[in-house]
DNA sequence: CCAGGGATGGACT
DNA sequence: GTCCATCCCTGGT
């Protein structure tokens, strides 16, 4: 099977519905070639952020600057951008052009180049916080802001249909994290995450 | 020009 | 649980 065929097509990323994606986005799997070196994990872990509607996001009331107008291009492109100054957070651009939404990558479980992960993590022992939190998998996928504005359907970060089983009831919804600046759009329940999966970043209780 | 703040993670108690 | 490194981005002067 020639893998090309089971990356995400473009009009998946195009949708105006990036709930939807941000959940459909759950068990694919996400993968970089960063100088001949392959690495890849499934994501398990994803937040949706609404354009320029969502108080949480970057674009928020059409906010276009230098940082944010990677937001604006077509879906299908990535978006990285330097968080406290140290951690470089990987998002998925969704929805027609001049139309923001992103997803976040928050976690995703390692399946490809694990021991590159492990140098880039400058860890010896395989543990789940090697890609537990967006900082975390940006590092171990070796993303940083050379990565921003790519191409998802390109040879150096793709996206594609594994086949990892997964049902609805998998699915957690709840708050999105690290937003309380962004008042009541704080509560809104578009972060998801599957159930049990040990990679996930901050498992809500009872959950 | 400059101050304030941030979609975090790791170390520590 | 608490603390805080670290520096770009933004908006205001």
């Amino acid at each position: 099977m020639h893998e090309e065929k089971r990356k995400l097509p473009l009009h998946f990323y195009q949708s105006e519905d990036v709930i939807s994606i941000a959940k459909s986005l759950l068990g694919k799997q996400i993968s970089t070639n960063i100088n001949g070196n392959v690495t890849a994990g499934i994501i398990v872990e994803t937040e949706a952020y609404m354009g320029i509607t969502d108080k949480a996001s970057h674009a928020y009331n059409g906010r276009f600057t230098n940082r944010t107008k990677t937001m604006f291009e077509d879906g299908g492109i990535t978006y990285v951008y330097l968080c406290y100054g140290i951690h470089s957070l990987l998002n998925v651009i969704t929805g027609p052009k001049d139309t923001p939404h992103a997803v976040l990558i928050r976690a995703i479980e390692p399946t490809t180049g694990i021991d590159i992960m492990l140098q880039r993590r400058n860890m010896t022992v395989l543990k789940s916080n090697i890609t537990k939190g967006p900082g975390a998998l940006s590092q171990a996928l070796g993303v940083d802001r050379d990565i921003n504005a790519m191409d998802l359907n390109g040879d150096i970060i793709w996206i594609e249909d594994v086949s990892y089983p997964l049902n609805k009831k998998q699915i957690v919804a709840c708050p999105r994290i690290g937003i309380d600046y962004a008042g009541e759009d704080a509560l809104l329940p578009w972060r998801f995450y599957i159930r049990d999966n040990i990679y996930v970043s901050r498992p809500v209780k009872g959950l």
